[in-house]
DNA sequence: TTTACAGTTCGATACTTCAGAAACTATCAC
DNA sequence: GTGATAGTTTCTGAAGTATCGAACTGTAAA
């Protein structure tokens, strides 16, 4: 495997191994699976993933975007807010990586 | 998801975050896989693992470890040799994770 | 145009991680 | 035994990360 793409999906995993940011993207990905399913990109106001997370809004700020750089979820501002949602190549390419038949 | 499942997840993706880290784990999942595709668990010493890594000793036993103890991989002790093998209770974790439609 | 809202940027602080040097343990071959 | 091999442990320093408070930006409603 290229050093390249190692270097590349390191990043996404290091994107997923803070619990917060992990709580995060998995409320996302809950949010997500009916539509994803049916090949959809499901949107989330960034609100709705915080249940239970009681971080400041500077760190979650600081969280989304280290998803977002890492390539495991996209987002764009809708008036006031922020929408989110998961990047189905992104998951496909963790998901491939972990893969056993190759 | 319950706090301890996604404490356990985060340790497991922590594990993979790093680039030499994620290397000696896809260097193992790649000898593996014909063998864990049959069901059957495949062994690989250390040394094999290291192709182009380019780390020293100290710092490979504490990566091992790492995986180890994130229940990626399990390790025996062969003679003066470490056996490791992918732990695959673990990767099935992971994929579950990554999973859509659960 | 003032106020409130949703999120961002900056800076500080406490904490964690990576890597290697030196010294150690365990095993095997002689 | 002695020496060589394979890996471990401990410690240290440099670099990176998580979180928050304070100040800031853009949007929308009053």
């Amino acid at each position: 495997m290229p050093k390249d793409d190692v270097d590349r999906l390191a990043r996404m995993f290091k994107a997923l191994s803070n619990p917060n940011r992990l709580r995060l993207f998995m409320n996302l990905l809950e949010e997500s699976k009916l539509d994803l399913a049916k090949g959809r990109v499901h949107d989330c106001f960034l609100v709705k993933l915080l249940g239970g997370l009681e971080l400041g809004a500077p760190t979650v700020s600081h969280h989304v975007k280290e998803l977002a750089d890492a390539g495991l979820i996209s987002t764009q501002r809708e008036g006031k807010q922020l929408i989110c949602s998961v990047d189905p190549e992104g998951l496909a390419e963790l998901r491939a990586a972990l893969t056993i038949t190759h």
